[in-house]
DNA sequence: ATTAATCTCGCACAAACCCGCAATAAAGCG
DNA sequence: CGCTTTATTGCGGGTTTGTGCGAGATTAAT
């Protein structure tokens, strides 16, 4: 089909539909815009221009890139405190997922991360007992989220019980992303909430295949409640300088290991 | 059949069918919407106009685009942004819930402005389809909270379908707080969404006692779908200046007017 | 260095906008 | 019934915004 000599006759709308185009392609160049919306060169680069006032994008000779710092503004700055290295994590995992699959997000900051960093092209199916994962996905303009409901644990943030399990336990998903706040090679999975243990057990059986992404300091770490040994993970992803990797990948997982700038 | 040149008595009715064209296209311009309607230009714009101030649609050069979703709005900020008025109204609610109840919370920024009124002295259970809800509550030292699960409205921020529907109709409450967005003493209770239709109407039947709590400016209001009867309701806390009170009192609704300094 | 594409700048025109005013009609009231 | 009040609409101003055109400067590539 072609899209070229599209009528757009609302100017805001032109500019949000490039910067819909810039998202889509990594970058745009003023003639194929020219082109695609039928509008002279002139009013192609006062948008561009206008939008690189308001930082929305990076001028540059012939068309323009995307900002790199776009997400940023997302919901919950006030877990800011958040560090550059779980937000690097979260962006290597997040480039996992693959357009039309059905994932499950654990709860926790890490995956809270991972799906502010999903992006807004790929069309997803998100099962999640997270209140939290479910509102910060809400705006994002192909996902479907899908809440697990149940008594809200106040210390996880996260639903749990009967319910909660249930609905997961239906769900064939292709993909989990898991935050371990502890893993070590023997104990494998543990958690501080027994609470958490059902949903979390729940999760590894639905997904075919499981991400966990923590950082270097949850390696080795034990807590008092056992969810599942570590063979349950296919993909670990943490930070460069992890330790005792060798153990996890004798055990069959994948481990990527991510350079923090 | 012809829909064009067709004659619109009704102001507000025309603005209704502006918000569905809306919504069928992703937007609207005001030459079209002149044609459309037979109106003059001043007409539409001035349509538009008050459309955007009520928050219902976002005005752009040349006609409107769909209300800008609450992207980048922080949770926190968003509870900043409600008025005075709200909270006053939402104080007076809280106040009604007695220690050891079974509460259900519809979404919506009235009811979550209630939620975070609530004396932190009470003991409760509380039992919301709103993800929102469940954080702004997590916190509270004596509140159980149970989230319903289902698929997320991005729009509503509820979540829905017969997940959600069945876990509140097996819950008895005592109360239930409900912000209706319309509310017309024929009509009754109307949504702009169809997929709440189903979970308020699971709410009103799980409650022994409903209070709806909602502006002036919401009273008399229409929206496309029904809801229920205003019999349904048992309290209504408004303001001290809401029009036609008398016609909720003769359906035997109790109407408690809030004065707002 | 030369050439072609792209950018900047100023200008003109049309469309859309905002404001105040008057005409019309419906609703309220003595 | 007649009057006022209010809401809605259309019209004429003056203003703002978006757009396209052309001249000259700048950039990238041959």
């Amino acid at each position: 089909m072609h899209n070229t000599h599209q009528a757009i006759d609302l100017p805001s709308l032109r500019k949000q539909k490039i910067l819909l185009l810039l998202e889509r392609d990594g970058k745009v160049t003023a003639s194929e815009l020219v082109e695609h919306f039928a509008v002279s060169q002139d009013t192609i680069r006062r948008d561009l221009g206008e939008l690189a006032a308001a930082g929305l994008l990076q001028r540059v000779h012939g068309g323009a890139l995307p900002r790199p710092k776009d997400t940023g503004k997302d919901f919950f700055t006030r877990v800011g405190e958040t560090n550059e290295v779980k937000r690097q994590l979260a962006r290597v995992a997040a480039g996992r997922v693959e357009d039309g699959q059905i994932v499950l997000f654990d709860s926790g900051s890490t995956t809270l991360q991972i799906a502010q960093c999903l992006p807004h092209a790929v069309h997803l199916t998100v099962v999640t007992p997270s209140p939290m994962i479910a509102i910060a996905l809400a705006d994002h303009p192909h996902v479907k989220v899908i809440l697990a409901g149940g008594q809200l644990n106040p210390a996880t943030l996260s639903t749990g019980g009967h319910d909660a399990v249930r609905l997961i336990q239906s769900v064939k998903a292709d993909l989990l992303f898991t935050g371990v706040c502890a893993l070590h090679p023997q104990v494998g999975i543990t958690s501080l909430h027994f609470g958490e243990v059902a949903v979390k057990q729940a999760l590894l059986d639905s997904a075919s295949h499981v991400i966990a992404v923590t950082t270097s300091d949850k390696l080795g770490a034990v807590e008092p409640f056992v969810v599942a040994p570590c063979s349950r993970i296919h993909t670990l992803i943490t930070e460069w300088d992890a330790p005792d990797v060798q153990a996890y990948e004798q055990l069959g997982l994948q481990v990527q290991r991510v350079e923090v700038q």
